[in-house]
DNA sequence: TAATTTATGTTGTTAGTAACAACTATAATC
DNA sequence: GATTATAGTTGTTACTAACAACATAAATTA
């Protein structure tokens, strides 16, 4: 089916274009103030799952402990979030939020959402849903793939 | 508005969990060939755009001129370009790829078209064109505003 | 024509992203 | 009590990417 793969590959092209777009504009919009896209990341994820310990945040993340904890030491380091330690559990700690950290969080995020308000200002409420029914389609089937 | 703006924000979050897993799908699959995904870019650039000097694959590319350099040095030890001095002006290389770099790019975005091909597979055509089109949208808007 | 300015690429340096392996310390299991 | 598993950190490596400084060559201008 030609027509399909057609399809397919104007969808790829143009994801791929709207990636570089996106993330070219969100990181220098969040590098102006004061972390960087991973650290925000990481911000974001704790906002919205909670306290979590480092592997569950790393695993929310889809990156390597390693990796989320230099992240979260970056954090600590500009006091957005806090290391509890489980006292049940002398190895575990449990990250979370500062109010600093989440305010931080919540401007970057308020800034970025009015950004894209202000893009798709013109776009019917019809196209919109359906896309975002579509992108959220693509995004659960490309993550049942990554286990594989 | 508040109804726009919800749906600017669902509309950032699908965005940005899409990037995510296409990222990673992506690096996970241009890794296993050889190549980083900035060398990909590139080959890919090149296969598009023809071929281009220096600077104009930078400016292609949206990234630094000394980024480049780097990323099209490493291509040129694998030899997948080459560099043609410019008798007309001496400072000046036109970058061309080798046929292993066509060949190369091509294998790649195949087997990535078909990937997108089998996610959309149940998608009815109309959804996928509409979704299109907002992309489109999406990234022409975003695209203005970088300049200013 | 000679001097200054501009353009083209490369190299030095720095910071961020990210994985794998090795390690320490604690907890759980056998 | 000894082994195994888990939680996080640190060492190392490679990629991404920008800015500044540089060498060279071309274009401008005086």
């Amino acid at each position: 089916m030609p027509a399909n793969l057609e399809r397919a590959e104007a969808l790829y092209e143009a994801v791929n274009q709207l990636i570089r777009v996106h993330q070219f504009r969100d990181r220098d919009y969040i590098c102006s103030h004061d972390v960087s896209v991973a650290q925000c990341y990481a911000l974001e994820t704790l906002v919205k799952r909670g306290p979590l310990r480092l592997q569950a945040l790393a695993d929310e993340m889809y990156l390597d402990k390693s990796t989320t904890s230099r992240v979260v030491d970056s954090l600590l380091r500009k006091e957005y979030v806090l290391k509890l330690l489980d006292p049940a559990d002398q190895r575990a700690i449990q990250l979370s939020l500062t109010p600093a950290g989440e305010a931080l969080y919540h401007t970057i995020h308020q800034d970025l959402i009015l950004e894209e308000a202000s893009l798709i200002k013109d776009v019917s409420p019809e196209v919109i849903d359906g896309t975002l029914t579509l992108i959220q389609q693509l995004t659960k089937a490309a993550r049942a793939r990554l286990g594989s």
